[in-house]
DNA sequence: CTGATTGCAAAAATTTTGCAAGCCT
DNA sequence: AGGCTTGCAAAATTTTTGCAATCAG
């Protein structure tokens, strides 16, 4: 039933199956930072027969249609994550801890960029690599 | 002979060998954007004995460090980066295209994200993901 | 000297592929 | 009906681990 990127799939020529709505639904109601396994687990919460191989497939598939974005997260490794709207994250280069933050400048470079190269802009990500508190001295 | 970052690992108590050493040095000749096959490749060429295990336990400590920064680039997968300063990207969703760009509006929030959370931030990763010229319409 | 570090080879984990069967439109 | 999709199992990759030998400090 999730309308927004089901739409999209569809618009784009592809079949609105099952086990793609379950991928779906996995990665928008997860917690925005899922690894392939998380993904697949959840999914098949959803739908019980979901292979591997289709959410390594469909995965690509909604990546290729923007509609997400594989990014690498400190200790976890590969996760997805939607595309859109933009990311923030500051993490600790010793522990690995991830925290997010919601400020953010780049509105206005987006415009600049997209006009200046012609790029269509979707969403970005914003990270800063540090040592947290802890992990200082 | 690789002075900075060489200094980062002996000062944090690591020896430094010559495994270690091609290692920092193929990153640091590399394109800033290296795979851990690539990293191996070229830090072979230095030292040739290198085993693919060393590079991996290698990178893992540099990363630790803040040295080195594992970023995922669109097609390309895992990629390896120089942790300090700033990298920016464009990333075409549909083909993976990747274009670099200098402007960069964060050191305002960096600093304000610094003091606020009390991280000592060392670098950053600003991404754009879209669609470019040619994957439009 | 002596413990940290290495390379090798094997083990794990992750991702991709081939294909016949099944499903969506 | 027809072709895109799927799941399974196997292959290909990629990453991690165990260990004896070696090396940096």
């Amino acid at each position: 039933m999730e309308t927004r990127h089901a739409k999209t799939v569809q618009t784009a020529g592809f079949k609105l199956t099952p086990p793609r709505q379950a991928v779906l639904t996995a990665l928008e109601s997860g917690d925005d930072h899922m690894t392939p396994a998380e993904v697949l687990a959840r999914a098949q919460a959803i739908y019980p027969s979901l292979g591997r191989a289709t959410v390594y497939r469909t995965l690509e598939l909604l990546t290729n249609l923007g509609i997400v974005r594989p990014i690498f997260l400190g200790e976890r490794g590969v996760c997805l994550t939607l595309a859109e709207g933009g990311h923030h994250h500051l993490i600790c280069s010793d522990c690995g801890a991830v925290v997010e933050f919601d400020e953010c400048p780049v509105s206005e470079l987006e415009q600049e960029l997209a006009e200046r190269l012609n790029f269509q802009i979707r969403g970005h990500l914003l990270e800063f690599y540090g040592l947290c508190a802890q992990c200082q001295g």
